[in-house]
DNA sequence: GCGGATCAC
DNA sequence: TATGGTGATCCGC
């Protein structure tokens, strides 16, 4: 194991670490032909010596000892008996034959070259010549460019070595989004459910349509390509089979333009998904697939060959899905894209790497920034942080945390954040930091958060009875300058400039105070405001926060 | 609940 | 001239 890392077999183009160089160019399309062994060399000869090969190179030498163990527990299973993991196996496999629903037709449109093709449309002068569109790292590059090698997730510079005239273009994501809210816009018609996925991919379900207008999913599909490119000069791949990730592997199979469709009877799919390397599969990476091949799994064939093996290795839930896989067996409902609602929002940034604590606190400071812009976007207040700080050798460390109420404002983030991004420096004293990170989760509607009260308060302190602010009441007191923009607001603002609230939600008054109600029916009268609220534990306690806070405010404004 | 990993795009 | 950002999920503890 030791020896992998020895520098000559590390250069040899078999081994696993020149393999990982030569990233998604050994499944994309545009890459058939081209040297591999080029890609790889050029990439090692580029990064070598760089902090960022070495974390790779480690990266590397972990997976191969995790390969290394699963050949070997494969191993001791092949001594033992194995007939009653055969026995499930094969019951999994009965149970979900017989579930298996061949019912649907759903479609996989995938826009070839996404970034690369709207640029083009918008400048015919990049028609002719390689050109990748990214910033520091390739995101998306033409056909001409891929014959050089130039690959999506390359360092540019690296590129441009293995494509010396290759023009690089800035992204442009406003004008990506705005080309796919049009595909969008075609799709809702065949299925107002359709899925998004990423920027440039969506599933469709089109029984439903293809019912009511007794059409063909064939012909469906093609208006709405024909529409898709007429509109947007956009062209697309589409799938179409039982579920989506059949359709998906139907539209790889027919890319970059074009469509296909795979019949939904039982042993033409079992056909078709036979041969297939598993990491054409979507939900196999990279580093599952070095691991399947390590125990001799490389085509879905393969995974059924060696199924009494497959859950003691991989444990229940994978071991189902690649039964899933073997099978064709896939998800028929989609997630409506309209309705989906996010559970996260997160904000990472890498910068000029330094350990100067200044400079970290300014970049933290304005990642929460942007914490708080986005969670505003999605009216959401979060309540785990999850904190990331990544050093110079690009070893990444995160803290997590459950705060006792949904955070949202910059402030908030910023305070709870900070203690552990320093308490990383100082146990790191020899790293330099090059990349912050702030993700909230658990996110609550933010009518439940301290910022939306207050909103809530205001209007109705406006529309009915001015007197109804407590402070108002007692000192006949108008609204803080400051805030009286958020009554007029038609969004849900938080409470914003910081400055003169700066402790309206940090120092957070005692939370404990009064009893909760134990009746979940009835309202509950707030001993500071007078107003009935409703009777759970957290909406109340984040209510009666708010209450109390109102006299800090009152006492600064 | 927490931390690390993986995956997709 | 030098390795991204966002969101989701899973595993093991």
């Amino acid at each position: 194991m030791a020896s992998s890392t020895d520098s000559d077999s590390a250069l040899r183009p078999e081994s696993t670490l020149m393999k990982s160089f030569v990233g998604v160019a050994d499944i994309k399309k545009g890459y058939e032909g081209v040297d591999r062994d080029k890609i790889a060399r050029t990439v090692y000869e580029a990064s070598k010596d760089s902090l960022y090969f070495n974390h790779q190179q480690k990266r590397d030498q972990a997976l191969t000892e995790k390969c290394n163990a699963l050949i070997e527990r494969k191993r001791c299973m092949e001594e033992s008996d194995t007939s009653s993991q055969l026995r499930h196996a094969d019951k999994v496999v009965a149970r979900l034959k017989d579930n298996r629903d061949l019912s649907q037709s759903t479609v996989h449109i995938d826009c070839d070259a996404f970034y690369a093709s709207v640029e083009q449309n918008d400048r015919p002068e990049l028609k002719d010549v390689p050109f990748a569109v990214g910033d520091t790292v390739v995101a998306a590059c033409n056909y001409i460019a891929r014959k050089t090698g130039c690959r999506a997730g390359m360092v540019i510079a690296v590129a441009k070595k293995m494509c010396p005239n290759l023009t690089i273009v800035k992204p442009n994501h406003d004008r990506y989004r705005e080309v796919m809210a049009k595909i969008c816009q075609l799709m809702q018609k065949y299925d107002p459910g359709y899925e998004i996925c990423g920027t440039d991919e969506a599933y469709l379900n089109i029984t439903k349509y293809c019912g009511e207008f007794d059409v063909k999913p064939w012909d469906v599909v093609e208006s709405l390509r024909k529409a898709i490119r007429h509109e947007t000069g956009i062209a697309v791949a589409a799938g179409i089979a039982a579920n989506i990730q059949l359709a998906k592997i139907s539209s790889t199979f027919i890319k970059p333009d074009g469509q296909y469709q795979l019949p939904s009877e039982p042993d033409i799919i079992m056909a078709f998904v036979k041969d297939l390397p598993v990491r054409k599969v979507t939900g196999v990476g990279y580093t599952l697939d070095r691991q399947l091949a390590s125990i001799g799994v490389a085509t879905c064939e393969d995974i059924f060959s060696q199924r009494q093996f497959l859950r003691d290795l991989f444990g229940d839930r994978l071991f189902e899905f690649l039964l899933e896989v073997y099978l064709g067996c896939g998800r028929t409902e989609l997630r409506a894209t309209l309705e989906q609602q996010k559970k996260s929002a997160s904000i990472e940034r890498t910068f000029k790497e330094t350990s100067a604590l200044d400079i970290i606190e300014r970049n933290l400071r304005t990642v929460c920034e942007d914490v708080e812009t986005k969670l505003k976007e999605l009216n959401r207040a979060g309540q785990t942080l999850t904190v990331k700080v990544k050093m110079n050798d690009f070893e990444s460390y995160s803290k997590q945390t459950k705060l006792p109420r949904a955070i949202s404002s910059a402030h908030d983030i910023f305070q709870h954040s900070l203690p552990f991004v320093k308490a990383t420096l100082v146990d790191k004293p020899h790293q330099v930091c090059r990349l912050l990170g702030v993700r909230l989760t658990q996110l609550a509607s933010k009518d439940y958060t301290l910022g939306a009260a207050f909103h809530r308060m205001v209007q109705k302190s406006k529309n009915s009875d001015p007197e109804y602010l407590p402070w108002a009441r007692e000192k006949g007191r108008s609204m803080p300058a400051g805030k009286r923009k958020l009554g007029g607001n038609v969004e849900n603002r938080e409470l914003a400039p910081r400055k003169k609230t700066s402790n309206f939600a940090t120092k957070s008054p005692a939370r404990n105070s009064v009893a909760t109600p134990q009746s979940p029916n009835e309202m509950v009268r707030c001993p500071i405001c007078d107003q009935n609220q409703p009777p759970d534990n957290v909406s109340f306690n984040q209510h009666l926060d708010f209450c109390l806070s109102l006299s800090e405010i009152q006492r600064y404004s």
